[in-house]
DNA sequence: TTACGTGCAAATACTTTGCAGTTCC
DNA sequence: GGAACTGCAAAGTATTTGCACGTAA
């Protein structure tokens, strides 16, 4: 069973954050940062306001937003900016990967190219490009979606 | 000087893609095609819709958010989904790439990287995943846009 | 006390859709 | 003649912003 204790690292974190900047805790942001370091990765913002919600029903949803960007600007959450919505997945200390999404059943995947990476710095080295982000997501079929549309249609 | 009979082979794909799904040609289809065709790489629909419009100003931003649709279902046009907006660029007959985008200026680079083909293949591979398409874009600033921000803070 | 935080409603920005009139075949 | 096409205006989405009220420090 996980106690109110768990995550402490992070919430120290965003403690230090608010306070380099002059912000200020509050019950909404320690609850919202509580469910989101509780919950699956790649969180859609409806999906953190109604985990949210079942905690403190009235945090309203601009305020999920605005904490997610906090969370981003701390180093405690990562943005992933996929078609329609933006999603979120913890980012502290987790080491660097981009995403396989399946368009069937939306599932998603992690993985990790240290190649990869090193050629885009390679190529972006070459063009005199100064890297500040980078979007990598791969999307298609898993597994289990593949075989059911195999089955159909043979 | 380019004549209208350019890019024959392009419009010869687009009128049989049209009579394969039993669809109409138009004026307008053929004038946002023409202006596609013509210009530079990347457009937003919003330029296209101000290029289109310098040759037929009737034509509706529907009708070229509709027409850029069939492109790319017919592989002429092939759309990147940048943060904000859609961008599309010619597709027919051209090797893959992906893009690197100055947030500073708006310049957008292409890159080709056969080894980042590679090891999405092998990756997806190894997760039984079948993939569709896939979106890799990097941001940063560009050559000139980096220089200019060293220059003003060394 | 006072600057920051909150939720609501309104505003954005991009894209899609409903519809009544027009065009292609 | 009838299905497809067009442009407008309205509707969708996902996200951001203005504002009056609430709260931490």
């Amino acid at each position: 069973m996980k106690s109110p204790d768990d995550n402490r690292e992070e919430k120290e974190v965003f403690a230090a954050h608010l306070a380099e900047h002059g912000l200020k805790r509050s019950e909404q942001r320690e609850a919202i940062l509580e469910v989101f370091l509780r919950s699956e990765r790649h969180l859609s913002v409806e999906e953190l306001l109604a985990l949210v919600q079942k905690v403190r029903p009235d945090v309203g949803r601009t305020t999920v937003y605005r904490t997610l960007k906090l969370l981003t600007e701390a180093g405690l959450a990562r943005e992933l900016a996929l078609d329609g919505e933006s999603r979120f997945e913890r980012e502290y200390k987790r080491a660097h990967h981009d995403h396989f999404i399946c368009n069937s059943c939306g599932a998603i995947f992690e993985f990790v190219s240290e190649e990869v990476e090193r050629i885009q710095e390679e190529t972006a080295a070459r063009l005199g490009f100064i890297i500040d982000g980078h979007r990598h997501q791969i999307y298609g079929a898993c597994r289990k979606c593949a075989a059911s549309r195999a089955k159909k249609r043979p």
